[in-house]
DNA sequence: AATAACATTGACCGAATCGGTCAACAGAAA
DNA sequence: TTTCTGTTGACCGATTCGGTCAATGTTATT
């Protein structure tokens, strides 16, 4: 990869990205053409082959960024020391809408990479990042104090409905909710506050 | 569209459109190719053409079917006189459960053909019906008896709850756990009783 | 057994698209 | 002007596309 393409404008930069990832979230790796990503950046063929050398080389640059970048919004929201399930589940899914609200390709194209069976790229990406969703939740779990839960819930059961709900609450909004997040937030709030009701005992509300 | 093809066996007719169907549900139109359901259902690529004419031919027949299809397996769940709320989603869910177990393809093709925007089939396909799912949903919840619920309840929450959880359910199982329907329900069923405890007035359990 | 009728194949077609290259160009710096 | 750097898009050979069709396999009829 050449190095260059950190000093172009961000805008560039961006675009270029913006465009690649959404080509691959969209496809597999090999129905992913670069013409197509060339096109919707707004830039030459070229370009690309300049800067990442090969289709494999632009791939895996992809991979490292939008690995790296979930990492870092999810060690932000990681270290708290809350304890409350429900604060801890809020606060990770915030994490998680802002994420799909700023680079709505990201997570899918990280989710797509893990199913990756394309032999070109699938023995270089690592495969322990792509539960990084389920594997982050369970940490928040971990110390998550489950006794304000009325007794005949589960927590497991409890954190799938959660999350699962949430995936397809994201999945259905319509692109013009997406871009005020705030409110978007806050109907997702009622949702989740209406279950806590539901599951904390009584003396915790 | 060669009437012959209603002739074959029926093994061969399902070869067919079961490897039709998954790769138009993995695929674009445009990205799907004859050569790859060919040779997933085991024919050669002369033969699609022989009964369908034309890939758009195969498309539409396909998309045909499919619809056909879900609103008969919906029929059969929507003309009962039940009105508890949890046992009207519970029926419908069956019904798409065991739809996705014998089906696995049909529910995603339909609801890709919705999103489709290829020129060659867009204008062909019927947009009313995408959102089966959302009007069967909505029409079930008409004749539920709301009154069971608790005042903080909101049942269009409860049922976006259950439904979006249901559709990560059904997602995140493993092939294997699609073999045993029966178990799967089960399972299911665990996840909706517990809510069902939680939302229901006490009277009611 | 010979033949007619039908079902199925897979090599093949021209066109399109693929990943990748590179001579040429634009513009700023020297 | 010359040089250097970033960028283009026409172009390459290879592959894949939707679609065709002569040839072959299979079954029924005589």
């Amino acid at each position: 990869m050449n190095e260059k393409f950190f000093t172009l404008p961000k805008e560039r930069r961006d675009a270029i990205i913006n465009a690649a990832m959404h080509i691959f979230a969209k496809y597999d790796y090999k129905k992913a053409s670069t013409d197509e990503i060339a096109s919707l950046a707004g830039i030459s063929k070229g370009l690309i082959f300049h800067y990442f050398g090969s289709k494999k080389g632009l791939y895996l640059f992809l991979y490292d960024y939008a690995a790296n970048f979930i990492m870092g919004e999810m060690r932000k929201f990681g270290d708290t020391s809350e304890t409350d399930f429900f604060k801890i589940i809020v606060n990770s899914q915030t994490c998680k809408l802002s994420m799909l609200a700023k680079h709505p390709d990201c997570m899918t194209f990280i989710i797509k990479a893990f199913y990756e069976d394309s032999p070109e790229v699938k023995s270089e990406i690592d495969t322990t990042f792509g539960d990084i969703e389920k594997s982050t939740a369970k940490s928040f779990l971990a110390r998550a104090d489950l006794s304000k839960l009325k007794e005949d819930v589960s927590p497991e059961k409890l954190l799938n409905i959660i999350l699962w709900f949430a995936e397809g609450f994201m999945r259905t909004r319509t692109p013009e909710e997406l871009t005020d997040l705030e409110k978007l937030n806050d109907i997702y709030l009622e949702y989740v506050e209406m279950l806590r009701r539901l599951v904390y005992k009584p003396e915790y509300l």
